[in-house]
DNA sequence: ACCCAGGTGGCCC
DNA sequence: GGGCCACATGGG
């Protein structure tokens, strides 16, 4: 079967499902705290704890830096590692206020490569973390790979490699450099990886499938 | 009773 | 640089 590219995939996608409209947040800060959430998490479980953050007046910059670590813990804990992961929005929030005088803007008004090593820096803000609040907090084009990109792409016969670096490298080699497409195309890869591309694939309906972009699960669909 | 989710950091070799 | 493991809840 013939090698698809990315930005084939990308308008099936959009055919298929429709815009997708990401990130479900009503602020900045609010995508930061759900990236942080829901890291190897079901997103239902993140809604609930944006849901108790919200409730107890927690999801700002300022409270969240001034409530205790274990009043924090309890109201996160449905979306799962809710300690690790009150460390992190603790870890985050500080450096905020340290090195950013609590400005969102302050941290954001940089290039994208710059702001992504810095992000970095962070502890509990990896690769795909940072990606996203790139992506859908500061609105800037940087392209998001997660487990259903690997997957997918893999699948597809788009790639072999595994690295987050190079897999990153080639959607953004293959894509045109715009914020529009990297924000539909990341919201339409996780459509896309929940409904058909989940470890037991389900490629029977998958549009992939039908549209003759994807080879699998014609005998590799062993292992990833 | 499993299996898995929109990862990351810390160890070990 | 790669391979494990802990981190934890809730839904299928």
């Amino acid at each position: 079967m013939k090698k698809p590219l990315p930005h084939t995939i990308y308008k099936t996608l959009l055919k298929t499902f429709g815009p997708q409209r990401w990130w479900p947040a009503e602020t900045p800060f609010e995508v930061i705290v759900g990236a942080i959430l829901t890291q190897s998490t079901n997103w239902t479980n993140v809604e609930k704890a944006i849901r108790n953050l919200k409730r107890q007046k927690l999801l700002t910059l300022r409270e969240m830096s001034k409530v205790k670590s274990v009043k924090l813990q309890k109201a996160i804990r449905p979306s799962g590692y809710f300690r690790a992961k009150a460390k992190k929005l603790k870890a985050f929030v500080g450096h905020l206020q340290q090195q950013h005088k609590e400005k969102l803007k302050s941290l954001f008004d940089q290039p994208i490569s710059q702001l992504r090593v810095e992000l970095l820096s962070i502890h509990g803000i990896g690769p795909e973390t940072a990606d996203s609040i790139i992506l859908y907090a500061a609105n800037k084009p940087s392209f998001v790979v997660d487990a259903y990109t690997k997957r997918i792409g893999q699948r597809v016969g788009l790639f072999e490699f595994t690295k987050y670096d190079q897999i990153q490298r080639f959607f953004e080699d293959n894509l045109p450099k715009r914020l529009k497409i990297y924000n539909e195309f990341h919201a339409l890869i996780v459509k896309l990886g929940k409904d058909y591309c989940q470890p037991k694939p389900r490629c029977e309906n998958c549009p992939l499938k039908v549209n003759n972009l994807c080879s699998s699960p014609a005998g590799q669909q062993a292992s990833f």
